[in-house]
DNA sequence: CTCAAAGTGTAGCATAGAATACATTCAGTG
DNA sequence: CACTGAATGTATTCTATGCTACACTTTGAG
């Protein structure tokens, strides 16, 4: 095995099999992965704006060590990936001091909960548990296009008229 | 604003407002955020064994090349990927050759081509459109609990019965 | 008012993932 | 069977995320 493996006609394959026809091509599937990785940079964004705001909600402010112990990472994270969040106008805050939301940030964590809760109720909805809703949901939540995301909405809303 | 900010209490903070009782715990919160990042450390892992799979069955072989534009990255970016999941025992190649599933890389590629899908025939049966479906389950599917998929799959079959 | 513990920040290290630039190997053609 | 273009590999750089260890600030007790 491993054997040299003859060169696939140079340039210009010859479409092996029956390929070509209904075959989503490596451009289409490209483009998915892409939009999955774009999806994993507004990640982080998302999360710590959704627990900024939260934070606040519950306990009045947000400080590095409530999102370390919510997130489940170390402060130590947190502060830089806050400085970062900071850089790219989501957040504000000073050495020592509690964390705050910008106008941009506010409208990410806002949109984030949304979607969030969205996701959790249609998974239970579907049957699934509360706590693996919300663990799933944790990372599904990212990945929901809008078009998905108005789908389990008017799925919900259907289920919600014949009760 | 930005004011000192009264520390909580030193050790053992007192709960503001109506904390306490129906709040889920940043312990919880934590685990969902932790459970998700090990997802994404397995993604790419389920990825390239699915993509490596697909391109055996579909031209004979995986190429570097073939899987660099199948994921929509770079030939050095696969070529670094196929070395550490080598190290981790789901693919084997030589310098210069094919690349190829091991026992274990078959497991993971036919769970993730199932799982794979199984969301996008979910998606699809809630109305959003075939491209989408496709994209969205790209990331979606990596944080696809087993009662999560379990649900889905009850949701099809019920579908198809009264079709 | 002091001061120790809690909270924050910083330095330094590691891994995953992605890219550009350049080097090397393979294989089909001429 | 030599050669050249395609495929691979390597060197180096960058960003995002994590972590441990250690330093510095704040603040509530005492
Ligand atoms: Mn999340
Ligand atoms: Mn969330
Ligand atoms: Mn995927
Ligand atoms: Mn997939």
């Amino acid at each position: 095995m491993t054997q040299p493996g003859k060169r696939r006609n140079a340039r210009g394959r010859p479409k092996a099999g029956g390929e070509a026809a209904r075959a989503r091509t490596a451009d289409q599937h490209a483009d998915a992965f892409r939009r999955t990785r774009r999806a994993h940079i507004e990640e982080t964004a998302e999360d710590y704006a959704e627990a900024v705001a939260e934070l606040i909600a519950s306990r009045g402010e947000a400080r590095v060590v409530d999102l370390a112990k919510m997130l489940g990472v170390t402060h130590v994270t947190v502060s830089r990936t806050v400085a970062r969040l900071q850089a790219r106008g989501l957040l504000t805050c000073e050495p020592y001091r509690a964390i705050f939301l910008t106008e941009e940030g506010r409208r990410v964590a806002e949109r984030s909960r949304r979607r969030h809760e969205v996701v959790v109720a249609f998974l239970q909805s579907l049957g699934v548990s509360r706590a693996v809703a919300e663990a799933d949901a944790e990372g599904l939540e990212h990945h929901v296009s809008g078009e998905t995301l108005a789908a389990f909405e008017r799925f919900l809303d259907r289920r919600r008229e014949s009760f």
